[in-house]
DNA sequence: AGAGCGCTTGACGTTAACGTAAATGTAACG
DNA sequence: CGTTACATTTACGTTAACGTCAAGCGCTCT
C-alpha cells in the first residue's frame, strides 16, 4: 500500500489536507494555536472526528472574517459547554460580546454599502450624459 | 501667531490632520505612496484644495474596502483622462464589483449572526438548567 | 543497504497600513 | 540667546495567517 489509507477512522496529515482543501501547513499552524489536538502516534499526528468537527467550524469562521482567536474562543464554547456553571457564564458573556462586535460590523458595513449605491448611482448618471452627448 | 493658521488657501500637516482626522503619519505615508501631492515650501508640506479632494476620495475608498494601491490606480486614472468615458465606465464596474463583494460578506456576516444566536440560545438554556438545578 | 517518499520541527520571510522612536531642523516667543 | 513647540527624515516595530526553506527522521520498495 502506498500512502497510509487511514485504517480507523483517524486522518492522517494529507488525507486531512484533501478532505478540507488545506495546506500542511495551515494544520500544524492550527495545533500550534490550540485549534486542533490531533492524536500524536510517535511524531505522527492523526486527526480526530473531533479534530474534522473543528476545523469545520475553523473554516467558516473564516469565511466570515473572524480571527483565529475569535475562533479559538468560539469553538471553546462549541464543546465546553457541559462544564461548571462559571466557566458556562464566561463563555456565554463571551459570546455576546462577540454578537455585538458582529452586529456592529453590520451595520458599518450597511452603511458602506449605502454609500458606494449612492457613488454608484452619480457614476450611472455621468455615464448616462456621456451617452447623451456623443448620441447627438 | 501660533502655528501659522494657513494663509492661503493651502493647509498645513496639522490643519489636515484635524480636518479629516487622520494623523501626520498617515498623510506622509500617503505622500510616499504617491496618494497626496502637497507643495513642498522648504521641507514643509502645504496641502492643497486638490489635495483635500484626493483624500477625501482616498478616505471614502478605504471605507469601501479598496486597497490604497487599488485607490492609487484609481486616481491616477482619473488624473490622466478624468474625463474619458471609458475611464469612468471602468471605474463604475470596479465599484459594482466590490458592491457585490459587500453584498456578499453581509450575506455571510448575516449567516454567522444567526448561528452565533442559536448557538447563545442554547448557552442561555443550559445556563438556566443550572439555575433551575441549583434553586433546590 | 540504498533510494526515495512523506512527515517532522524549527525558524525566518511576507503583506498592509501605519505606529513609534531617534536625531535633527526651524520658526516664533520672551 | 534659550526654550518651547512643532516639523522633518530615517528606519525599525507591529499584527495575522500562513509561506518557504532547511535539515533530519522513519518507512517502504527493490
Amino acid at each position: 500500500m502506498s500512502p497510509i489509507p487511514s485504517t480507523t477512522d483517524t486522518l492522517t496529515i494529507r488525507e486531512m489536507c484533501e478532505a478540507f482543501a488545506v495546506t500542511p501547513r495551515t494544520l500544524r499552524f492550527y495545533e500550534a494555536k490550540e485549534l486542533l489536538f490531533p492524536i500524536r502516534k510517535g511524531t505522527a499526528r492523526l486527526f480526530t472526528k473531533q479534530d474534522r468537527a473543528r476545523l469545520l467550524l475553523i473554516l467558516r469562521g473564516k469565511r466570515f472574517g473572524f480571527s483565529l482567536e475569535d475562533i479559538r474562543q468560539l469553538l471553546d464554547m462549541y464543546d465546553r459547554d457541559g462544564s461548571n456553571e462559571a466557566q458556562l457564564q464566561r463563555t456565554y458573556d463571551l459570546g455576546c460580546d462577540r454578537l455585538a462586535q458582529m452586529e456592529a460590523q453590520r451595520a458599518e458595513l450597511d452603511e458602506a454599502i449605502a454609500d458606494l449605491k449612492i457613488q454608484l448611482a452619480e457614476g450611472a448618471a455621468s455615464l448616462a450624459a456621456f451617452r447623451r452627448a456623443a448620441a447627438e
